[in-house]
RNA sequence: GCUCCCUUCGUCUAGUGGCCUAGGACACCGCCCUCUCAAGGCGGGAACACGAGUUCGAGUCUCGUAGGGAGCGCCA
């Protein structure tokens, strides 16, 4: 039989990191075995689904290169198969209408509690078989088996036991028309034939439940693997109060998706030593039954490194398209100037994010607005800063404008006056970035073009002589 | 409260009874390289939660304790 695996996010909110992991295993999963990875937008919460929700989940995950077989499927387009469902395990006697209010529910629950007791339904209508009636409060309830206990081999956990004691028979048709959670995702990954489902931890405790479902409707019972949360830097939970939480805001602070990918894969997750993956060998390598059972936590510097890897490897002409998205963002005009991708070959050693990179390219796309005063006394207004400006005026004028050539007439300069390339390259770099600090002295003359190259000099030439 | 799950350096992890004097990576510190900043190279400190057992031998198996997490919805 060929894997079958899905994602299936509820559209509340934006994607977020936990839930690009579990679609990442997902996927990764399908693809290692030939199978076939699906969506489904599970949207039966009609308070809080939104379009724009599940257009950002949609949007998140083509950024990220998740591209699903099928779907995506809605839950709320199939309304009328859960209600056939329904209707079939209240005609087997495997389900029941049941009439108590919300707030009679919430007394049998405390009632629970305070015998010490786990907050339960207790089965009134059960077996009561009562005639059919018209009720704002009626709700279908499944006969979850009374005594035994369901067993299964969870492929990240390891073997998971449940007494039947210890659950009672939840509602799988709310009063509102709607089936529930539990029976929605039991009869959708039936229909889609899901043989791998891969999700949260949150949900082992709904394993059971959904397990005894399956059997009441006599389908077959595919793998589970829950996966363990993602927590912050602290140990607590990712909340997005405190952290970034979007996968798109990770874009926003200038990661990668393959950086992204390989930072969420690895936790929680490894080969041996390997820390970088490509798209290909973790396609290759991973399985979902090596992944770890503990929680971990999202450690932010070791994506940063994780991304710079990316940036220092990947071809800069592949890495030009989404840098040119955040120099638009950075409010920065590149109709002009040096080539994204020469910038990049220029910074990528020297920041961690492509926002980063942006900020910093600002520097060859308008002229100098701020000079640091400090750069200027010690680097321009010294003895030798206006003879070796004034070389590099006369040599830049004329070489061939490549950070080869431009590094040569440097140290021509260098040998002509007789100084060190210090003394040399930081009076350039004040005259070039107003800073003392920035790339290799030739790139960054280089990336400047000449004539702004030469108007620059000039502009330093008169401060040093100020 | 009840049920289930988890526990190796600060963090991500290797480790499947002897190869562990516990390995790698991020971060941190030091040195080297150097036109600044980086990148890179080399080196350093840093962990088996605790307690019993099983065994010739335990990070690895069992039990208990402690700590953490999840669930107990007409949310997903």
């Amino acid at each position: 039989m060929t894997v079958r695996t899905r994602f299936a996010p509820s559209p509340t909110g934006f994607l977020h990191i936990g839930g690009a992991r579990t679609a990442l295993y997902c996927w990764l999963e399908a693809r290692r075995r030939g199978g076939a990875f699906v969506l489904r937008i599970e949207d039966t919460d009609r308070e809080r689904s939104t379009d724009a929700a599940v257009k950002a989940i949609l949007d998140a995950m083509a950024w990220l290169g998740l591209n699903a077989d099928e779907g995506p499927v809605y839950q709320t387009e199939r309304l009328g198969r859960y209600k056939e469902v329904a209707e079939r395990l209240l005609a087997e006697g495997k389900a029941y209408y049941a009439y108590e209010s919300k707030e009679e529910i919430e007394a049998m629950r405390e009632a629970a509690m305070a015998k010490g007791e786990k907050p339960r339904y207790n089965g009134y209508y059960r077996d009561r078989n009562e005639p059919y009636r018209d009720d704002p409060n009626r709700v279908i309830r499944f006969k979850n088996p009374l005594e035994g206990a369901v067993v299964f081999e969870d492929k990240v956990k390891g073997r998971v036991e449940w007494a039947n004691a210890e659950l009672d028979d939840l509602v799988i048709f709310r009063s509102d028309g709607w089936p529930t959670y539990n029976f929605a995702v039991v009869v959708d990954d039936i229909d889609m034939g899901i043989t791998e489902v891969i999700r949260g931890d949150d949900h082992v405790n709904n394993t059971p439940r959904q397990i005894n479902i399956y059997h009441a409707l006599g389908a077959p019972v595919p793998e589970f693997a829950h996966l363990p949360m993602i927590l912050d830097k602290e140990g607590k939970k990712l909340s997005k109060r405190t952290n970034s939480v979007s996968v798109m805001e990770y874009r926003e602070d200038g990661f990668l998706p393959h950086a992204l990918l390989n930072y969420l894969v690895r936790l929680g997750w490894s080969h041996g030593d390997q820390e970088i993956f490509s798209v290909e060998e973790m396609i290759r390598l991973f399985d979902v039954a090596d992944v770890n059972k503990a929680a971990s936590r999202f450690d932010t510097e070791k994506l940063a490194w994780l991304n710079q890897q990316y940036l220092k490897s990947d071809d800069p002409q592949a890495l030009a398209p989404e840098f040119a998205w955040h120099l638009a963002r950075a409010g920065i005009d590149a109709s002009h100037g040096p080539a994204p991708a020469d910038v990049i070959v220029a910074l990528r050693d020297r920041v961690h994010t492509l926002k980063e990179m942006a900020e910093r390219a600002k520097i060859w796309y308008s002229p100098i607005v701020e000079w640091d005063e400090k750069a200027v006394a010690k680097h321009l207004k010294n003895e030798t800063a206006a003879a070796v400006l004034g070389e590099a005026r006369a040599l830049l004028a004329g070489c061939e404008w490549k950070p080869e050539a431009i590094h040569q007439a440097v140290e021509q300069i260098a040998a002509k006056l007789a100084l060190g390339m210090g003394k040399i390259a930081q009076p350039l770099r004040v005259a070039m970035t107003g800073t003392q600090v920035s790339p290799s002295i030739d790139h960054t003359v280089y990336l400047a073009g000449r004539e702004e190259a030469l108007k620059r000099l000039d502009d330093a030439l008169a401060r040093a002589a100020a």
